[in-house]
DNA sequence: ATAAATAGTTAGTATTATTAACTATTAATT
DNA sequence: AATTAATAGTTAATAATACTAACTATTTAT
């Protein structure tokens, strides 16, 4: 048997378990400051600025916005963001970061860059670049596929009709 | 902004969203053969032959074990698998395909090599072969990473004690 | 013979995803 | 201008999954 997980597995199963033991390992680095799995909500807007809504951060991080309102309500609670409605169109909620989530952020960049480099040890810098654009590329080609139903080809002789 | 999403999130991030995306394409390719995700399950089984422990199967796919008695369950009640006590070692149970597993295996592979194409468009078969190389060698390099929590470096200025 | 370890199970809890129904607001249509 | 559509966010209910702890049965180690 191959003894690579991607050969062993589904491709999206592999994915799974490395972003599995990536989050594990990045976790335990930040667990003491209460943001759960958040921090990619945190540098999202650090990254967009001050005008995310939680539609334009479900559609980034490819979560439903009905998990996102309480994750929201969250990262509200523990202080690292606010909710301030947009004047131009008040159906619109703008996540911003408070001060608290800004001097937190060096050191979750900081367990960032810890993992990344331990992660990527032994793959040169050019081929990281290219692992990137691959992934990036996969989920482009996977975002908008089309979906067909595959059954099952029974042989004759193993149905009795 | 960069657009790709690597350089826009925590790799595990992305990693997770391809996952995501992935098991979507797939499942709904599968999802009237009602075995949800748990192709994976099958093709370990596959791989592996008679002898997949429960506990082996939660090592492989990294889950926890206590999930692992329903999902068997469930895919016992579907008739997919069958448990078997090890005689050698009567804890152990083999969780073994059925007759229907293993006529529905031809239909889940080629459901995974569709949508392993689709996501792979446009990557070389070298290329993918280093991908492939590149995503087990991070798997290993994070499976062991020891973990040491990261603090907040406050500057002095900010701090009145 | 006893203690420790392992495989699997059950119960309880927490997280996350999903669906549907809802409010408030804006945009489109007649 | 009035009505209808659509959008952003919320709430409630349900389902899937993960995690912890406590448990049984069995095997291994002392």
């Amino acid at each position: 048997m191959d003894n690579n997980i991607c050969n062993r597995l589904p491709l999206g199963r592999s994915l799974a378990i490395l972003a599995k033991t990536y989050y594990g390992a990045l976790t335990k680095r930040l667990e003491h400051l209460e943001i759960e799995r958040y921090y990619s909500i945190l540098i999202l807007i650090e990254n967009h600025g001050a005008k995310c809504t939680q539609q334009f951060i479900c559609d980034e991080l490819k979560m439903d916005k009905v998990s996102m309102v309480r994750i929201v309500d969250y990262l509200i609670e523990k202080k690292y963001v606010k909710k301030v409605v947009n004047p131009k169109d008040r159906r619109e909620h703008f996540i911003q970061l408070t001060k608290k989530a800004i001097e937190v952020l060096p050191a979750i960049h900081q367990a960032i860059d810890e993992v990344n480099s331990a992660a990527l040890k032994g793959i040169a810098k050019e081929k990281q670049k290219e692992l990137y654009s691959q992934l990036n590329s996969i989920q482009m080609n996977l975002a908008h596929l089309p979906s067909q139903k595959i059954y099952i080809n029974y042989k004759k002789a193993s149905k009795k009709v």
